[in-house]
DNA sequence: TATTGTTATACTCTATAACTATA
DNA sequence: TATAGTTATAGAGTATAACAATA
């Protein structure tokens, strides 16, 4: 196969040149959901990141906080499962956020080899304050979309996700 | 706060007992996109690299070929841009396919610095077999949606995308 | 001077194994 | 015997810095 030559910037066959996610778009990359989904979620993970610094909350502490943020009080195993993390992991996930005083976790009396993470009065405040800045993040990532939409996104999501 | 007392599988506050993940969706982390996009992200990434392991692709190498699949030929820096990955790792992936005889990289006659990433008949070949099990995955994935539907989700990311 | 690709390496993150306590 | 949590550590993955070649 010859090496394609005279290359103008932008005008050959690939559109060299041009923006590369466009690029990929055009291609049979461009035609799986896969490529899309990974997409939005780095550019999700990456703006919601950087918003949550602010709190000084990673993802993952915000995520464990906005889980627990009702009054719902999970064991760390449990924790392990949504996050998809190892039990190890979620050791120190739950410490450094019980060092700060945005949970406690407190043996569970029926079990107690199990602990559960119950958010504190600080905690709630923080994820407050969070939880405004995460909404204003995903509200300004998804203006292209209407209210309604934006329901039948998530909805979508909702009834793809494996829930057993 | 008094701990909950007289826990019983299932009946109290949290759903202790239920589904893990149901309870995350009744809780508010359950009200925010990036939740479910990180679910489906993460169910999307276990089945796709399990279907993939047959080729003897990662979902990494799969994707290079998909975005080269049909001619279009990139340089390793413009892969890098779209998988999100630092130069350095594109160094390895590339390596890791042309050893294969999936695609070669050829110095741009335009750039001497850049190489392109040009796939082969034999990289075309695997692709080809390679995105049937993909493709697979993604219908037994999104069986819950109408055609219609899938088409409305697919096409409610690309609005979200940033394309610049 | 800036950019592409490359190498080597430091760093971080994740997974594993072994252990304690409890069921 | 099995499970929740813990610790230490090995392994994998990622990011950084320095460099060569080219623009």
């Amino acid at each position: 196969m010859a090496f394609p030559s005279a290359r103008r910037s932008g005008t050959e066959r690939g559109h060299r040149g041009a923006s590369p996610l466009r690029a990929a778009q055009d291609s049979p990359l461009g035609s799986q959901l896969f490529f899309y989904l990974s997409q939005m979620e780095h550019v999700f993970r990456t703006e919601l990141s950087a918003a949550l610094t602010e709190c000084e909350l990673d993802l993952r502490q915000y995520s464990t906080l906005a889980f627990i943020a009702d009054g719902h009080t999970p064991t760390q195993h449990e924790l392990a499962q949504i996050l998809h993390l190892d039990p190890s992991q979620v050791v120190t996930l739950s410490k450094s956020l019980e060092a700060r005083g945005l949970l406690v976790r407190q043996t569970l009396p029926t079990d107690r080899r199990a602990k559960a993470l119950v958010i504190t009065e600080v905690g709630r405040a923080i994820y407050s304050d969070a939880v405004k800045r995460v909404r204003s993040v995903e509200e300004s990532l998804t203006a292209s979309l209407s209210r309604r939409d934006h329901n039948a996104l998530k909805s979508f999501l909702e009834r793809i996700l494996p829930l057993s």
